[in-house]
DNA sequence: GGTGGATAGTTTAGAGATCAACTACCCGCG
DNA sequence: CGCGGGTAGTTGATCTCTAAACTATCCACC
């Protein structure tokens, strides 16, 4: 057999990884389809949307400023800008001027965003329960934890933006 | 302090379930991102063009049924039409009737595409390599494809169309 | 042999995301 | 003071994705 694949090189990955790798890549992408269809077909928030209400339900005042948000749900400031006046449209979150910082701006969630999250969360909290917890051991499911804890680290390093090949110039 | 999240109550997950699920999301979001970014900014193919060109890259003849492609790249139709049709004015792929199923097209990568699957190869590996499998002992990389495995068989299942609320109508 | 229901793929309009400006403000330093 | 570079957030044009409708074909069955 010609050798077809192109990445059957000694740069790639072993046969191992390479299993390893497209079952990671098969996973998440399964994984995100079904929670997200899960969100569009039955709950009235998308899965971002709620992950915002989630981090800011966990805030001091349900307020958060914005590129904390955005930091926070690995978000680009301007996709968070675009996402928040939706939902502001929505009457979910709301924004006013941050004090101290006069550039700043804070997003609060409102009572009609609480309640919107108290509704959605059940089937959302099921959904994740049924697709991913219940699939796995519990000890499994610590571990994966643990090494997507790992990934994001590294992933923080070498992500921001661009270097990588470039690297340490200066 | 008041109760303040809405998460926390008995039909959510255990403190050690919800860190868990916290870093999976945040993993995966910045490892994407990562990923991402490197695609966007040294290669020349973003990470689902890269990827529909490496299946390409291992079927026989190159050549795929539009609907085998879709569901191996977890993809939906209309997307990968319209992904396949930027790529074929690009001049990687090409497009053609199937023979025995009139209703089929088949996608085949062409030279061009080769080419630059060939080019962007290397970097994309790399970055693979750097960002998730360095950062892993081997064995936990291998771990989080015995696990991500599982999530998809189970995403599967629940994830397709929709039920699983609704379930079993008949 | 033709009818009904599935399958394959495309199309279109509208929602959402991205990228590159752009405004406004903060802060350190001469 | 005031200049320069950095940070915070928004905007708008453009591209991509989604959802739903649509065309065409296949196939099982009467």
């Amino acid at each position: 057999m010609a050798v077809q694949t192109v990445e059957q090189q000694d740069l790639w990955l072993t046969e191992e990884q390479q299993g390893s790798w497209r079952h990671y890549l098969e996973g998440t992408a399964r994984f995100v389809e079904a929670l997200g269809a899960v969100h569009d077909r039955t709950l009235d928030l998308s899965l971002g949307e709620y992950s915002l209400l989630v981090q800011l339900s966990e805030a001091p005042e349900l307020t958060m400023r914005m590129s904390t948000l955005a930091d926070g749900l690995v978000l680009s400031r301007s996709r968070l800008t675009h996402t928040v006046a939706r939902m502001e449209s929505r009457g979910l979150v709301e924004r006013r001027a941050a004090e101290g910082d006069r550039r700043g701006v804070n997003c609060t969630m409102t009572d009609a965003g609480r309640a919107a999250l108290e509704v959605a969360a059940p089937g959302h909290v099921a959904a994740v329960r049924r697709i991913m917890v219940d699939a796995l051991e519990p000890e499994e499911f610590a571990t994966l934890g643990r090494i997507m804890a790992k990934v994001a680290e590294s992933s923080k390093l070498s992500g921001g933006t661009e270097e990588g090949l470039t690297a340490h110039c200066d």
